[in-house]
DNA sequence: TCTAAAATGCTAACAAGTTACATTTCAGGG
DNA sequence: CCCTGAAATGTAACTTGTTAGCATTTTAGA
């Protein structure tokens, strides 16, 4: 499954690089094969996980067996801050997508390095504050625009530029599945944006003829003023 | 309004008020009537405010004078984390809502306190992800229940034990706003509810006869397994 | 070239929310 | 004690998304 996200900041990208070696040497490195799980729902041991190679995705099985899943975790990305500073256990199952790296740190040994080096609390609070903010985001979204518009700003998200089209990759399902509806609801609303020339389906991947236009059709469902990041 | 939330820590909860008496000391406090700006989305002096009295509602102004609310806040509630860690701007107007008082600490002088006192990073860390969890789990909520058994949920969170009978003092209109949706929805998901004996609806309150029944109802559609806090 | 699996498209029946408008409830002034 | 207007709640028509089922298109690889 190709993850459809904001390439947010990570740990990684937060720290010196020589402080997030110091964690990870911490720690202790195992590789996972597809499917694997890596922490289970409830699970106690508190500890900082990081994925440093390959895919993780979190969620949960239900007690009649179904799955619902949270999240793609990628490289740099972290997990189980909570079982360090909240002390509740793990809150979701994490099995690993294809291959993967994860580096487990456990909760004293990382506690340590936290107490010596003020940087990692400054990191980990933009962090978890950015994360606050695209949760919010979302939710919002949810709110205040129509499903063609979320999944056009899902699409404006991951565009790839290739040879002066730009496109992206990926299946109805991938941005079904990123947004929380259902596949079909999500082709009716590229059917809708196709309909207006924003985009064109294509088997595997979506076109977008003009960038611009699409932007601009977000734009017009958007009632707040937005806020510059400068 | 009547907040219907959880009522989790806020960081004077979790610092030795000592602590939090210097960060105070260090802000300047100012009073608010109600329906008064506090701060304005887009606003771009970095700093933290703490409610230290009344109640504050945040949420935004769409361009043609809509409103979208999206938080309550309590005293001891603190904003503008976003501000000093991301170089945000505010991302929500705030209005007081009826008389409060907002104790704003500018960006230096926080952050100078913020270096000096290791235990401040501690507890912001643990209020963020504290705050990660509560809309995870709305999100998750919103996945896998029921109208009708969110509303249930808000309710078991809100009771009151009044002469016996179990009450929660609330307009349709306070509930819906907690689960962002109409009050309309929420009226009808009353209504089911009703239907099975699980609360009656008066004028103003609803109330709630038999709270077991009401939570083994919600049990009913969890399909996940609890984790127990312990 | 043929074929099976993957991805997409389409429909029908239904479930759940929304907006707009109607009705009920209640506090307080005559 | 009744009346009245505002607050709270209820109703109805419409919109949007869901599930289920099946048809069609595309693609990789035998």
């Amino acid at each position: 499954m190709k993850v459809l996200r904001e390439k947010s900041k990570t740990l990684r990208d937060l720290l010196e690089s020589d402080v997030m070696d110091k964690i990870l040497a911490a720690g202790s490195s195992r590789s996972y094969s597809d499917g694997q799980v890596i922490q289970q729902r409830g699970d106690t041991q508190p500890g900082l996980s990081m994925v440093t190679s390959g895919q993780a995705v979190a969620g949960n099985v239900g007690l009649d067996g179904s799955l619902l899943v949270s999240a793609l975790l990628r490289p740099g990305e972290t997990f189980g801050e909570f079982t360090l500073f909240a002390g509740l256990p793990r809150t979701h199952t994490l099995w690993s997508q294809g291959e993967s790296e994860i580096t487990h740190v456990t909760a004293p040994r990382f506690m340590k390095l936290f107490d010596a080096d003020a940087s990692i609390a400054r990191a980990m609070i933009t962090l978890t504050l950015q994360r606050n903010y695209e949760m919010m985001d979302f939710m919002d979204a949810q709110r205040r625009f129509s499903l063609a518009a979320r999944v056009a700003r899902l699409l404006l998200i991951a565009i790839d530029v290739k040879a002066g089209a730009a496109t992206v990759e990926c299946r109805h399902e991938d941005l079904a599945f990123m947004l929380g509806v259902s596949r079909v609801a999500t082709g009716k609303a590229l059917g809708k944006l196709a309909k207006d020339g924003l985009v064109a389906r294509r088997y595997g991947f979506v076109e977008i003829p003009d960038v611009q236009l699409l932007r601009a059709m977000v734009a017009t469902e958007d009632q707040f003023y937005p806020i510059s990041r400068n």
